[in-house]
DNA sequence: GTTTGGTGCTAAATGCATTTAGCACCGACT
DNA sequence: AGTCGGTGCTAAATGCATTTAGCACCAAAC
């Protein structure tokens, strides 16, 4: 059974059906539906071409607004990798929940991460006149943007410009206080750091995000008056880079009493290499780590981390796009401890 | 330090400015660069204006074609969750690049489940002119979509409408064979099914894509000679109950050969169970599952898995809603065997 | 009586690209 | 000489909402 459910266009109704329904010029109409403030209009008149609008069910075309006002009430939305993990998506619907609240609505692109599409991207949104662009990045590596000479306002979320510009980063510094102290209310002295980076370790102005999680971490500890047992390098963050580190961590004669873990895949790995050695994760074994992915949850027991809040992000990437002055800081959006299980209470 | 980054419009070239500075008039220009094929400009002429148009920058204003043909070149996929899981990621995805082979844009929104959003997003992106709708879902519950009587063409991703709609859906009959015939060739011939669904089995109708998951399964497993010990009906498809589940199973004194489980969820609360019991996913008891969700590739070893494509079927999406005719079809996607490490190799 | 000030409304211009209808000119043919 | 057919181009209309400038009318004020 082919049924066509393609639609033929029936003609929308424009405000000159309006006008002449209501048997008024399109100059009242006008004014009237837009509540101009000083249109000496009488009520009645209003009233007439109110209803009448209504009934015909009229709704201004967008098309023609923005061609009069040059603005799209649309934001732009490039993002770098919405494939990868939970994080992108946390951003999007940060950012589509705030822009819905202003009434504007969201074209996404994506870049693959490759510079041509992101530059391509650009393009493609300023011709579009967005009223604004967010550019979202995965890894906070600082970067020249391509090809943003436009006249565009840009907020970039979670990674930063050579250019000064305006930006969202989360909390990372402040983010390791609030580890060292969790763990010190544990009553924990001695802690393994699983997963430093190594590329962030060689450049650290490239990596800003994991460099100030780390130094915010080292800190944080050190005022705590907790101690670091190693740190192992590792060169990605994936469960098997954490379990190669956990495993060769186990096998030293350095026992913390627990374990920070660079991210919540590699907590995941590590969780796999204390299995191994018999070891209960969260019970023999505190463990603690960032960003909040989806398997933090799914991990037995649950995992306790500190979120990368990137929907609070995203909104706030709006918020500033929207709120009028955008002035070349950086924001920064506290990072919350998620407090599930592999850590014991607080005492 | 305070810069203002905000932006001043530099008003744009329009037409009429390339065709001042070329000193021809708006009309040749506009024959020009869109190569209207008789148009009987003089290939001197037509040089001239491509290079001044070129060398001005110039751009069409998409406003102003827009309200010329009542096209905006721009997608409307409205999503019941994107936060949820790598899936809606997936689809954006397909349809973002699909969208960019045919130089569409794409418009986002989300109804965070709820009807009062969905309804409201549909008339938003009609409002917007968008050219085609693709309305994407999360769970393939049959529904009855509101406020859908305007004139936009519509493609549905995972779902069905109580309305002949154009739908694409995943292809889970024919993955229950590929499953069946993959374990028949490790020679597997008594297997548990971990996680029926309750709402599903009470519901079939409401839930094709579950059901027919099911129905594919035990209709090839019957084929191939496939005994099933048991089967686990659960109320959600989480790792917790795939670990009650399997713990559950494992009590039993019908011991299977290989676990299928209902999603990776499910089957990573099965290894967890089986780690309980002492037994090694993979090598003591195979596993095999439905999704591939990230964490398939996580789990250790790495899960086998029949994929959900909704890169693919988001890709299909665009295709149809910008390949001409659309019928009230439903579009069967293949879903492929991702081949990991839980299931021995075949002999 | 006529200027002043409201009041209630409208014609026309604007933003920009596209398209229809058609003008002006030239060479060729009858 | 007059007509026909090209060729090369243009003026004006179109799509739609908004805004500027201003018209027509009436009452009050001088």
């Amino acid at each position: 059974m082919k049924v066509d459910v393609s639609t033929p266009k029936t003609r929308r109704v424009t405000l000159a059906d309006v006008a002449a329904a209501s048997g008024v010029s399109k100059t009242a109409v006008s004014l009237i539906l837009n509540n101009r403030p000083d249109s000496r209009i009488s009520e009645q008149t209003a009233a007439r071409v109110r209803q009448t609008a209504n009934d015909l069910g009229y709704r201004p075309n967008l098309a023609a607004q923005s061609l009069r006002f040059g603005k799209t009430r649309t934001l732009g939305f490039i993002s770098e990798q919405v494939t990868v993990t939970r994080f992108a998506s946390g951003m999007i619907t940060g950012i589509l929940r705030a822009a819905k609240q202003h009434d504007h609505t969201v074209l996404m692109a994506e870049t693959f991460g490759e510079e041509p599409e992101l530059r391509q991207a650009i393009a493609q949104m300023s011709h579009r006149e967005v009223d604004g662009l967010i550019l979202g990045f995965m890894d906070s590596r600082l970067r020249e943007l391509p090809g943003l000479e436009s006249e565009v306002p840009v907020v970039l979320v979670n990674g930063h410009d050579t250019q000064p510009r305006t930006c969202i980063m989360p909390d990372e510094f402040a983010a390791g206080s609030t580890v060292a102290h969790r763990l010190q209310q544990a009553a924990i002295t001695r802690v393994a750091l699983i997963g430093t980076h190594r590329r962030a370790t060689l450049h650290p102005e490239s990596y800003p995000s994991i460099t100030r999680r780390f130094a915010g971490l080292t800190q944080a500890l050190a005022a705590e008056g907790i101690g670091i047992t190693g740190q192992w390098e590792l060169e990605d963050w994936n469960p098997s880079d954490g379990f190669t580190a956990t495993r060769a961590m186990l096998a030293g004669n350095q026992p913390p009493q627990a374990l920070i873990c660079a991210n919540d895949r590699v907590a995941m790995g590590a969780y796999q290499a204390l299995a191994e050695h018999g070891l209960r994760p969260g019970i023999d074994m505190p463990v603690i780590s960032f960003d909040d992915e989806d398997i933090a949850a799914y991990l037995r027991p649950a995992l306790t981390t500190v979120r990368l809040p990137y929907e609070q992000m995203g909104e706030k990437a709006v918020e500033l796009l929207l709120g009028g002055q955008l002035t070349a800081d950086e924001h920064l959006v506290p990072m919350p401890l998620i407090e599930r299980d592999s850590l014991p209470a607080r005492r």
